[in-house]
DNA sequence: CTAGTAATCAACTAATCTATTGAATAGTTA
DNA sequence: TAACTATTCAATAGATTAGTTGATTACTAG
């Protein structure tokens, strides 16, 4: 049974792919919409280079796309699959492996209080004017996609963009998936100010994903 | 950001997991209920000591539990959520990479006339009667758990079942899983004799996971 | 045509992973 | 207790992988 031992190994080129911290990295990333390699290197914090190969490992294992324009070559996720699959290991690892439970007790504080808001009730929410919703993500990001009606505060302009704000409204805050700090950032120092503010469950991804409304923009801050 | 760096290494210890094709096959196996180190084995053909050192690697990542009763010592998948990231894998590595559709293709045969029946579409037809569901795993596996009222085959007994068969009866085989050859065989080998056969969606892991009733007996062939 | 930029390629070292071997451990049976 | 079985452990050689460096390619702009 030779075809047996073939196949095994075929989805284990899958596998080879998510077995590297730094190409996870970029996957999330990528999640987002179309990146550049030298996006992606910066925001990893690999040279351009060593992105670049790891790009290429994906590209192998048929997980992203790439198309060039002009100088610079665009990746992309390669389908919803793979979206899915992300979602799906980052499950397994929260439930079993003990150290993310760890990490993510100790770095994202106070868990009970920043209970996420899911992504249907938001919308209703939003809708009705209850709720402002935040996207804390780079402005570059934001304006490659949004969720509908999202004002864009990049975290360096909290601070400011709290004082002239409403304190009697309600903020929920999202970033870029169920696992970014920035929207738990922005959760800690919009409570200290005594504003009420929760996170959107997940992120930017999986709202689209999910097939709910987005925007694309270029307003800014 | 240091957070972020330990989380996705985390992440990976996940994917790392995956990125074996024995450990997938082994997991794979293990999908279907509790196994021995010996059994897991001899159907992985591996050696006993390299089957341990890669059920260790799985318990590692939290995938999988062992617990000992005498001398053996029994693995089983950790929770359902495995066998979701497994299907998940499967999804990406049968969309995106081109060899498995290419492996899948040339050895599962004439593919179009091989479509799958839906899990629920066959409940509803062998309750009704009007189908036999037959389960070609050995008689061990469908000892451990099968599908509600499916009759056990062994891939070896085959053409003697085939011989005391009314022709008119209509078959439904399953065994392991999407690419477990099994089924295949049988379906092919059923036609060969005129019998109206077709294989099950998935298999009898996926089965059991979508909630759907199932029998645990002694009674083989 | 030249200079400059984004990405890839090629070569290399260090680190990690795989499978094998033989020994050690834990539990059973006589 | 001794012999036996199932599993694990420890050490090892060979293969694979990750990241660095410097050169090369493809394209743009002057």
């Amino acid at each position: 049974m030779d075809f047996k031992h073939d196949l095994f190994a075929q989805f284990a080129r899958v596998g080879k792919a998510l077995s590297n911290g730094n190409r996870l990295e970029l996957l999330e990333f990528l999640a987002q919409g179309e990146r550049s390699v030298e996006q992606l290197s910066t925001v990893a914090g690999l040279t351009v280079a060593n992105t670049s190969q790891h790009l290429q490992q994906l590209r192998h294992a048929g997980m992203v796309t790439s198309r060039k324009e002009g100088l610079k070559v665009y990746y992309s996720i390669s389908g919803d699959d793979i979206i899915t699959l992300l979602n799906a290991l980052r499950a397994v690892a929260e439930r079993h492996v003990t150290d993310v439970q760890h990490l993510v007790n100790t770095y994202l504080t106070v868990k009970d209080s920043l209970e996420p808001i899911p992504r249907a009730e938001l919308l209703e929410r939003a809708r009705a004017g209850l709720v402002t919703v935040l996207d804390v993500r780079p402005a570059e990001e934001y304006a490659s996609g949004h969720v509908i009606g999202a004002v864009n505060v990049p975290l360096k302009n909290l601070e400011k963009w709290i004082k002239k704000l409403d304190k009697n409204q309600e903020i929920v805050a999202y970033c870029r998936g169920p696992h970014c700090v920035l929207a738990f950032d922005a959760v800690a120092r919009l409570r200290e100010k005594g504003i009420k503010a929760r996170r959107m469950q997940d992120g930017y991804p999986e709202w689209k994903t999910a097939g709910l409304p987005v925007e694309v923009s270029q307003s800014g801050t």
